[in-house]
DNA sequence: TAGCAAATGAGAATCATTTGCAAAAAGGAG
DNA sequence: CTCCTTTTTGCAAATGATTCTCATTTGCTA
């Protein structure tokens, strides 16, 4: 887990320091999408002095070094994840804000050919779906 | 053009005012994706008093009424295009800042499986590449 | 362990967007 | 057309998100 980290970093000639160890087992520990204030939050309760400004320049980072993807949900600010095993895509609702994560192979499939088509080199693909959820569809207003 | 502008607008009891009018038609007669300060720039254009506050409000209100999308290709600010006639999508390269709008029908069956097996009513679907578009990729670093 | 370059903390700065409020304008009734 | 009510606007200040500056600290290598 921290070897993945250490060795992209080493790659990259970035240095392995306390905050950036810390950033990444915030990502691992909490498998949500969280904004780059959550992360704060939660890398503060073991290091009280870690500020937002770093945050910010280690998800920078880990973002360059192709570790960590960010995420346009919907709102003004922008929510972080660990780059996935497997690609997949994401729902938000727009009632409750749940977000739904999904795959569907003929996304990549359409990708290819485009990029094919108009020879394009594709680094990063977001598919984002919002709507109303399930659950919000089928209640009355109260 | 502005038939629809006004139609749109008095089912939503809104009022056709000049500033709405304005914006409409900058969008209109611009097919590129303009942010909110270049809406501002070309509106002010024919009425030097119209305000990027107005500008901002107007976006949110077309957006409401299902005239206008919002896209986020992957700078820190949004940009805004008429609703197309056909759905499509954007790719944007990291160096040239390029836009390559594209259709693939794949996606749209692939949203539709989504929603059916999740129960999802899908109001918004997103789809944006980045990386680097043919030009760029071939040219050697200067 | 010493030395240098890279990274951090704190706060100011910047950029994007929203809001409060008084004045202007739209739309309907007469 | 005029009056009235309500919405919309312009302006400026406020807010929210992210980046930057710079003095200080820290990681890494020799
Ligand atoms: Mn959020
Ligand atoms: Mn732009
Ligand atoms: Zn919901
Ligand atoms: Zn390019």
């Amino acid at each position: 887990m921290t070897e993945r980290l250490v060795s992209m970093l080493r790659a990259s000639d970035l240095r392995v320091t306390r905050q950036r160890q810390l950033v990444w087992e915030v990502l691992q520990q909490s498998h949500e999408h969280l904004d780059a204030e959550a992360v704060h939050t939660c890398a503060k309760a073991r290091d009280p002095n870690i500020s937002l400004a770093t945050v910010y320049r280690t998800l920078a980072t880990l973002k360059e070094v192709g570790l960590v993807e960010e995420h346009r949900l919907g709102e003004e600010h922008a929510h972080f994840e660990i780059v996935p095993q497997t690609p997949h895509y994401h729902f938000t609702c727009q009632a409750c804000g749940c977000i739904i994560e999904f795959d569907a192979p003929q996304v990549m499939q359409a990708v290819r050919e485009l990029s094919k088509r108009e020879d394009l080199l594709i680094q990063h693909v977001h598919l984002f779906l919002n709507g109303l959820c399930s659950q919000c569809q089928h209640q009355q207003e109260g």
